[in-house]
DNA sequence: ATACTTATTGTACTTATTACAATATTTAAC
DNA sequence: GTTAAATATTGTAATAAGTACAATAAGTAT
């Protein structure tokens, strides 16, 4: 099951076009984008690597390479679930990130290296998006030194295309959204008020919405069911709680 | 540059979890689901396999390995101009595909080490997704025998996943147009009837729609000009031609 | 001249979107 | 306890977008 690239090689030294060298090889990663809410921002997870290197920073987007027997799919859930203690977390793949200039920076590589006691040349990373509701207690059973939610229009810079991926995910929650509705109650409480479901609205989309008209768009989602509880604690009148009821979307989407 | 895997490995034998044979190494590639459109029909741009092996089918979509310095754009672009002689051809990339699976047939295997000289153990491939005018003369300048245009409804069975990939591809048409609707003329010759246009719309989404509400839409597409020229040699009354705008177009979305 | 085929066009109705502000409820401050 | 401050809740009118529906026009074939 090894390949010996080499005695490969060494058969077509000095062919003018020799074919070993010029189709590559590399190691697949997967690198999750998961977004949470609070405060009426987004923010990202990330995660501290293990063995920081001298001079690169320390934050990244969690990800994995693939194992031998695995798909994309699966090993972005395996982060996932490794991170958070989460099995089932909606995930959804958005774009491969191949660029050769993505490993260019000696640092990445090093950490690399010691991350997965390997030499990789090449490294091509398969960008995930997930959801998640902000709140939610992860049980960090990772390999991650720390797990921290950075405000989307704030990070840190981050190794290989780490913010270039971020930057690509937001426009890709906002398909998302408008393909199934239901997944931006991903980002939310159970009970929420309508106004934060406004901004959160306001925050993907990245516009503000009347105020009355978005009361109409709450009253015409049928899974969308207002509770008798109410805001506590809060210094002005308290707002009234919804919540989503997953069985009437399915039924409203005919599912 | 070259990597002995094995010389890594050996060092390892013995080891319960053996770190360098967890995480694989593969060969990627880039498959092109290029559509065409003709006889109220979407067909896709199929090419023979130069090196058939027995029990295996002929028709595949094009696609090639990666170069060492080449991203996973620039060989889709690659793969198209040999194909079609067409340097600047609209392309969006839309799924990594990535099962161990997809190579689980032998003769797809073979053909594999045929064609690229070169032993291959996984291979993942990035999908690619581009629209052609059917009548375009191809320059097939390529290594491929044969290029042919297949209707999507009746495709043969093709090696790997690629049915699969092409019965993916149909949904991410849909985004595109709705994302960027000037896509859509892509498929359609410089000089088209209202029926050709509708009768494509029609193709994409899967429905119907009225004949005079569609000519509503068409006049509220200003980049959509009316010429004077019409239909010669139909045995009925000859319908008026319309061109795409690129000017008129991009002006009216801000570009 | 007539039949056949496809092209072209308008109106009424329904639904969705937008613009816009006064009143209600609660706590905090005095 | 009165007032101020903060946020919640609610409706109406106008406009735009989408839908349903069929008669007439223009050309070829016989």
């Amino acid at each position: 099951m090894y390949i010996c690239l080499r005695k490969f090689n060494l058969l077509f030294l000095g062919m003018k076009n020799n074919p070993y060298t010029e189709f590559m090889q590399t190691s697949v990663s997967v690198d999750c984008v998961v977004l949470g809410f609070e405060n009426n921002r987004l923010h990202v997870l990330l995660v501290e690597r293990n063995t920081p290197t001298p001079n690169s920073k320390d934050l990244k987007l969690p990800g994995s390479l693939l194992f031998q027997q695995e798909d994309a799919d699966k090993a972005a859930h395996r982060v996932l679930s490794e991170l958070t203690g989460i099995k089932k977390m909606a995930l959804k793949q958005f774009k491969a990130f191949t660029s050769p200039q993505r490993t260019a920076n000696p640092d990445d590589m090093a950490w690399l290296q010691v991350a997965y006691h390997k030499k990789i040349n090449r490294l091509i990373t398969i960008a995930y998006i997930s959801l998640c509701k902000i709140d939610r207690k992860l049980n960090n059973v990772s390999k991650y030194k720390t797990v921290c939610w950075s405000p989307l229009n704030n990070l840190p810079q981050m190794p290989f295309d780490h913010n270039q991926i971020v930057s690509e995910a937001l426009n890709e929650v906002r398909t998302w959204v408008d393909l199934d509705p239901a997944i931006i109650f991903e980002l939310l409480p159970a009970k929420f008020t309508a106004a934060e479901l406004r901004l959160l609205f306001e925050t993907i989309y990245g516009k503000k919405y009347d105020v009355r008209n978005f009361h109409k768009k709450i009253i015409a989602m049928p899974y969308l069911l207002p509770l008798e509880e109410k805001q506590e604690g809060v210094a002005h009148r308290s707002a009234r709680y919804y919540k989503f009821d997953k069985t009437v979307y399915k039924k409203s989407r005919g599912y």
